[in-house]
DNA sequence: GAGATACTTAAGTTTTCACTTGACAATCAG
DNA sequence: CTGATTGTCAAGTGAAAACTTAAGTATCTC
């Protein structure tokens, strides 16, 4: 039977509510890095560095490659879309109906 | 001293990451309803629904009043900016990461 | 006032998260 | 080869999250 998976959106809004991950975000945001280079100035081990870049990876925020012993993490650009889109819809439906209240409120006024 | 708070952020895309409060923020979209009205398409118990429901406030994405026995709950048309700010943000700096890649390749090509 | 309705509150359970520890594997430098 | 570097893996811990149950409080309806 089909296995039940996370929709991405689920993950990456549970990514993005992590302020470890999103400071991973913004680091690599100025390029790739090397996983301990993205350690460092997070207070922690490697291993839980590690495992917040699986989440970002498996969210399809970031991909990551291994060259030798280093592995490199870079943005994966397009892994915002389907949360912005989520987002911009949402707004655009919710001023809609910000306009509609002032319309109420505007007849009620002309009474 | 400074009482420790977690951002606005940390809570917003936290309330994001859980599918049954986006369904929530969707069923908000078509106009305020109350508490029992939302909890009825939702496989689970009211004090459940109100739990993720107090979560949405917090974060400041919904907000709700009491008036007799029933509480209505209704969007908050602002709380999205934070999350929509950052997002966009991001999203700029990455695809002018995106355009020098292109460059790089493109000056690689023409050796 | 007696029910029914619409929550509210507190407590307990189960699952998921963020993190650590410690042992291991691979690779690079001298 | 021998270390040192760079990362990987598995297991465990503590706390937060997502529920449930059950009892309680207003408020509305008759």
């Amino acid at each position: 039977m089909s296995r039940k998976k996370k929709p991405d959106i689920d993950r990456v809004f549970h990514a993005l509510g992590d302020p470890t991950r999103r400071a991973i975000l913004e680091r690599l945001s100025n390029g790739p890095a090397s996983v301990s280079r993205m350690a460092e100035p997070l207070n922690m081990t490697l291993a839980a560095v590690v495992q917040h870049l699986q989440v970002l990876e498996e969210s399809g925020l970031i991909q990551t490659q291994k060259t030798g012993r280093v592995r490199t993490c870079h943005i994966e650009p397009t892994g915002l879309s389907a949360a912005i889109e989520w987002l911009t819809a949402r707004r655009s439906i919710w001023e809609r109906q910000l306009d509609r209240l002032g319309d109420l409120l505007a007849e009620a006024g002309e009474d």
